[in-house]
DNA sequence: ATCGAAAAAGTTATCAGACCACCCGACCAC
DNA sequence: GTGGTCGGGTGGTCTGATAACTTTTTCGAT
């Protein structure tokens, strides 16, 4: 016999709104009818209705603009997993932890891209590497640049399981970095060395060589390491 | 120039809430002060305190029970981990996709063990061995055991990135199990097969041997993969 | 003295109504 | 075309009340 859990009535209210929005009745972007409307037209008290608002604005689901209305977001897998890398980030762990791991998981990937990479995921890792490559030349090399040639390499893989626990993973790391370094934008190392290492990651996965690519990825990543704790034994 | 953001009463209610809760003036497991005192120490309306409880409860940092009062939640990872496996799992991905990712992550994290493994954690490992052996002595490998195995391996690493993640990444693949081909408790396979791949896993731990250690534990995977296949191309 | 039931006190849950703050569109003046 | 004002609609917050639930205290029976 199990103890019957009473319903908050809130909770009922967030189902019929989510009911609304997954039957497509009210669609991203569009408007909630006006609260006392809705309160109304499912019989319970404006507060209540305000209370299950609230906790569907506070999980993004919406947003509610004073004087305006209540608006459906375009929910992306993106605010699902914003949590993860907190979690990555509160325990006793490093950056350099999470730089291991990336070596476990970008490397593989890296074997998985030169064996599947498309003709197209090829030519979009050119253009992100000339980004770099320009970045360079003007200046610095910025996580943002990095972030995309490392994503572009999770999304050759054709395996939809690295992109999404890479991408997290990457995040917590950036992040981690900002806090333990207070780095805003810039990776340290020597500027023409890190076009040269993603440029040696993208020869490999265009000549077809796994196993180098999956060696040239451990590589650049520990070089990174290592750069991270020489910058920090110079603090 | 920005847009100015204005702060919802609510959000700030909440602030001051989780600032009780992070300086530890108000502990896991007690009681907040009743929400008429809260209302009138925080000097706003009571309305817009329980829209603040309410996203707290909704956000499982509290739980508010009617009567007694709002009482401080144990936060664990869990929680805030799943979001992941459920985004792996409602993706186009298979658990074919999430066992190459294991390839490589756990392909890693044996290694690592191999190198970093102490006396303890390599008698854990022996003890989940045996139950895996007594296990199949009697009938079966149950998914719980392997998942056992697995999880002391990923502590063995001292990385605490990979126990998270590897936590997440099984947790998708045995649901995933589940869902695709209807297998609640056992997985395929001979036996004593299953017994020997994990004892030559332990045994390269043991010897130290760092790439042995990855090469038995790809192998076990892509054994694993091909049951898997196996068992789909019968049904 | 102990136990169980009832009453009292304390707390949350929901409602209703009021007033304030903001947004948006329409219209007018320059 | 731009800025200002107005009116209507909508959210934001408050106050006060009643209902529902939990916990503590009191009281009567044994």
């Amino acid at each position: 016999m199990q103890t019957i859990k009473r319903t908050k009535l809130y909770e009922a209210v967030i189902q019929e709104i989510q009911k609304m929005i997954a039957s497509g009745q009210i669609k991203p972007g569009s408007k909630l009818p006006p609260e006392r409307e809705m309160a109304e037209t499912l019989g319970v008290s404006r507060a209540a209705l305000r209370e299950a608002l609230t906790v569907l604005e506070a999980a993004r689901v919406i947003e509610i603009r004073h004087g305006s209305g209540a608006y459906v977001l375009d929910v992306n897998d993106e605010l699902l997993l914003r949590p993860l890398a907190l979690v990555l980030l509160t325990e006793k762990g490093t950056v350099i932890d999470l730089l291991e791991l990336r070596k476990g998981i970008e490397g593989e990937a890296a074997y998985l891209a030169a064996e599947r990479a498309t003709s197209e995921d090829i030519s979009i890792l050119e253009k992100i590497l000339d980004e770099i490559a320009a970045g360079v030349a003007k200046g610095g090399l910025t996580v943002h640049e990095d972030f995309k040639f490392h994503y572009a390499l999770a999304e050759a893989t054709g395996n939809p399981a690295f992109t999404k626990v890479m991408n997290v993973i990457a995040d917590a790391f950036h992040q981690g970095l900002r806090t333990s370094h207070g780095m805003l934008i810039q990776l340290p190392g020597r500027r023409e060395t890190i076009v040269k290492e993603h440029r040696r990651i993208l020869e490999c996965i265009k000549k077809r060589d796994a196993e180098g690519a999956r060696q040239a990825l451990r590589e650049h990543l520990e070089r990174v390491e290592k750069r991270l704790e020489d910058w920090a034994s110079s603090q």
